[in-house]
DNA sequence: TTGTACGCGTTATCAA
DNA sequence: TTGATAACGCGTACAA
């Protein structure tokens, strides 16, 4: 049941290989009516070239492979569908496929191997931990076509939120309403894009003058409990802060929790600037005043430039670009 | 740089192809010195086979493919999460590789092409829409190796959440806390999950003798925006309901929100029973009484069928498995 | 406009 | 225990 190969079918229909190869590229030197005889056929039959052996005869694949360390996609959830969104989009439309790769620990030979046995012809590799920067480095070394999303190498073409812009801008919104005692829930230390956030919100406080009190800096690790212990911790200062700003949407929640569980009213008593609109942002109660970044246009970049490293390997410039944050404003600050 | 082929390295050790073969596949027939003299030099050079090449010859290919509805995939984030998961860690137990695909609809005609041209040996259809069951079927016919997630078709082997079940529990759970007006906000019509917890919210009242209301069931769409226009509709009834139970996490929570607002307070006057139990469920205010359903297994074992079927084809009997769906009980119900 | 024939880098069969 | 050698199915330079 069905033609399996070109040289079956090719007998089938008194022709050569060749030619049934042409009209499948849609090559102009065959005659009108043989392309059509043909072309009609292979719709019938549905024949599609063997892969494997089209790719060990012309050296290519058009498989992107994706690959996310375990912390970023199990705990990241929202995070990872934008991500995976926007490469997919980036895919599509240049008819490459993508392959899923999640990894325990950045793992630079599997990397390589995925490479070098020509199942991908290149890698983005997702939210690496500034300790495995040198790993990616490696990679790249051995020839792989790499690129980097929401993390930042000077070597590899790098693609990410302005995070110590939006760090910024959610500390400026939380001046600019008056507040003066302004703590930060931090993020897990050795992610590059919590470090960023915190740059930009030690950025603003000096702005304007106001001291950096290290009292007033918790690690919530992006997670809930993380949020919350850390809430927890800053309510209980001698002289708690009348503002806060989360470095992601999970601590963001939890220290609401918290603060709305001490009776503290938001953004009264409390102000609360989050990170990430995830969906359920608009819709909590209260709705989360927090910084959006574009992440699926981030990872949509991202692959674009990957595959134009994939056809011209020799650009030595490498690209690196930071996507604007927005503050979107709701209830919360 | 580093060995491309076998050819070169057998040529460098001065040994054959199939010696060097045989020591990647460790068998045993190498002679022991040998055997670690290459071994060594392979880690060496960073060898790796040339995938296509081996899956020319040997005709197989160990990559699987997971085939998201678009709907699926941007609308239903966790729930993408979770099955991606799922099949990832399968495919990692099985030294096999995840290749993504999403359609806008789902695509038979695609489908088909990725097995035939060999990308993969066979795929994972998430969340078919009912109309869509036929084109699944027809992917089948043509040998392709397949099986559904959360949703169900006879022929093909089907692996899903016991909706009726789940939508039995929520529904019984009303019913135990005295409820007697009790409202369902029902999901996309189309998708065999939301026809499914309907008929258990059904079978709950029948099961009491508590009659069956037509105006208590509103369509939410499986969206936030679709559960707070649906609770709108339900609290403006002459008779407004004292308990709802909503088919996806996102409706309810868009249900909650209605209620807060207008002053409802749950669950005294309005108890909520949600379905799907996302991490935001927990943290929300009020924490969410939901249904949850263990997605990540169900993708799991759905993957290990699929790949018993790619090694051995001939099995007539079609595997399905409901997986029991659980509630959780928090604050609104 | 059409066809011939070699090469791609493995696997696997047989023979040594 | 090892090694020739023929597939595997397609791409493409070159020839017709």
């Amino acid at each position: 049941m069905g033609i399996k190969t070109l040289e079956e079918l090719a007998k089938k229909l008194g022709v050569s290989r060749r030619t049934i190869s042409r009209v499948l590229k849609d090559d102009k030197k065959v005659a009108e009516e043989t392309h059509t005889r043909i072309s009609k056929r292979l719709e019938k039959e549905k024949y599609f070239p063997n892969i494997h052996a089209a790719s060990l005869a012309s050296r290519k694949i058009n498989v992107v492979g994706l690959v996310f360390p375990k912390g970023a996609f199990v705990n990241a959830d929202f995070f990872a569908i934008d991500t995976i969104a926007g490469v997919a989009k980036a895919m599509s439309e240049n008819n490459y496929q993508l392959m899923m790769f999640t990894q325990e620990k950045f793992n630079s030979e599997q990397c390589l191997r995925l490479y070098k046995s020509r199942l991908v012809s290149g890698l983005i590799l997702v939210a690496i931990a500034e300790d495995d920067i040198a790993h990616a480095m490696e990679v790249k070394k051995y020839g792989v076509p790499v690129t980097l999303i929401c993390s930042y190498c000077k070597s590899i073409d790098s693609f990410a939120c302005n995070n110590v812009k939006g760090g910024y801008i959610a500390t400026k919104r939380l001046i600019d309403i008056g507040r003066k005692r302004i703590a930060f829930i931090h993020g897990r230390e050795n992610w590059f894009d919590a470090a960023e956030r915190f740059k930009g919100y030690k950025k603003a406080l000096v702005e304007i003058g106001m001291k950096f009190r290290r009292e007033y800096v918790e690690n919530g690790y992006f997670d809930f409990d993380g949020g919350e212990t850390a809430m927890r911790k800053l309510l209980h200062l001698k002289e708690p802060p009348d503002a806060v700003f989360a470095a992601n949407y999970k601590m963001t929640i939890g220290a609401i929790k918290v603060i709305k569980k001490s009776g503290g009213r938001i953004p009264k008593d409390i102000a609360v600037v989050g990170f990430d609109d995830m969906p359920v942002c608009e819709h909590f109660d209260p709705p989360i005043t927090t910084v959006e970044q574009p992440l699926k246009d981030i990872a949509y970049e991202s692959a674009r430039v990957l595959l134009d490293l994939i056809d011209s390997p020799r650009k030595k410039k490498t690209h690196k670009k930071f996507f604007e944050p927005k503050l979107i404003l709701r209830s919360t600050a």
